[in-house]
DNA sequence: AGCCGGTTGTGACCGTTATCACACCAGGGT
DNA sequence: ACCCTGGTGTGATAACGGTCACAACCGGCT
């Protein structure tokens, strides 16, 4: 079946494939069952925006497809991405948990399919089931994790330099290329985004690709960059 | 019964006086029965470290009096404090939950006394006890948000000075001294310590302070800090 | 008293980076 | 071909804040 925007949808989380990759969706049949009756499966076009930061947390979003950039932003409209999610992660959990106001903002960067539960159901549901409960501690672990490196990055680093060799580095850990001597990587953030990444002007992050060009620590053709000189690059992460 | 540091030890979770105010205390019976078994009640000095950030998770530590400092150091040596956990506080739970390693560096600032639950015991703990899981599950999210409110606060600021603004904003809103027109609030910490939680450098937070008494808007005897002017503080803060 | 360590105050200097202001260059639509 | 829009390169400028270097201060100790 087709889904408006280009999806294929997953139609029921007990036969779906992927399960077993994924933090919170391996669990127990029983449990399983009981969350397939209380979700919602949805779909999203790329820029949606699932919930913004402040609102009252209405429920939690399990991404199953896409990317979904996850952002804080303040008054002035300054915008900080804190990490883009991956399929297999639940959004607005610890809103949802906690009752208080969602503290970020989830916006789609690619046609998502998500499902949604709502928080009364969702509540009752983790009542149920120990195990589930344990998973969303679980899941809540790693986002603190990542909120801790978020923290590190940009409190402990004395440059911007320091901060994108930091994140091109993180970013070659991924698809395999962890190991290679000189690791590719798609580039599918625009200079901005980058910037809102590591708290910088995109003008700075411009420079900086241009600088670790010149100093042939990296290259690109077209949106694929490699890393020619993951040393140097290690040093300017300042580690 | 008096303790090493000159602590009064509560010896048992089910009588503590102070259980019902807390989050993670506050369990039905049967739960804290068993709490209580694989407990150890243990008191550290002032200045002891509970664990060190990266060590391999041996436990939970839950923090029944004094103060802990939680911080995150660079290689470089510099450090920043994520916050000061309070009695209540269950310190090492991410970690021990997910099993990967503390994010954090606990210190005592104060003479405490804390609960320490062992790794093993815990997880089996939670397996057994539900309600138990969703009082970690709400700790975490409680831990998550603070976290994100830090990575507000060091990322979208533009200025030491706003940073320094929201910190003072932010203490003067315990103690009761919320609603309060001119909040006082105990100084507890050294400019070096508030320069750690801010990210900035220890001559900077002390120009920051020369310059708000200049202008009126705070004003200081011996370690007791008045608030004299809230709208000009929250002008600076950028909200 | 005198000495000490830790803390606070202050000046000078200089690097990093935000900001503004453009030029430039795709790719898409008409 | 044209324009538009959104992304990218690059210079000039100013300010914020880190760092170094001291002086001043304030307990506590002997």
């Amino acid at each position: 079946m087709l889904s408006p925007y280009g999806l294929e949808i997953v139609e029921s989380c007990l036969t779906c494939k992927l399960r077993a990759e994924r933090i919170f969706c391996d669990l127990p049949n029983s449990a399983l069952q009981a969350f397939e009756n209380i979700k919602y499966a949805t779909a999203y076009p790329k820029g949606a925006v699932l919930f913004v930061e402040g609102q009252s947390p209405r429920g939690i979003f399990v991404l199953c497809k896409g990317r979904v950039k996850m952002s804080i932003c303040s008054t002035d409209g300054k915008t900080l991405i804190l990490k883009i999610a991956e399929p297999g992660e639940v959004l607005g959990l610890s809103a949802t948990v906690s009752g208080k106001p969602y503290e970020l903002t989830a916006e789609t960067i690619d046609p998502c399919q998500v499902n949604f539960v709502k928080r009364e159901d969702f509540l009752r549901f983790l009542k149920e089931h120990g195990d589930a409960c344990f998973r969303v501690a679980e899941q809540l672990s790693e986002k603190y994790n990542n909120a801790c490196h978020e923290v590190r990055s940009l409190g402990l680093s004395h440059s911007a330099a320091e901060k994108l060799a930091k994140l091109l580095l993180e970013w070659s850990t991924r698809n395999g290329e962890t190991a290679k001597q000189e690791p590719r990587l798609k580039l599918a953030l625009t200079h901005e985004e980058i910037a809102q990444m590591i708290g910088t002007s995109r003008e700075t992050v411009t420079r900086l690709f241009a600088e670790l060009k010149k100093r042939q620590i990296i290259q690109s053709k077209g949106s694929t960059l490699m890393i020619r000189n993951k040393g140097a690059l290690r040093l300017i992460a300042g580690a």
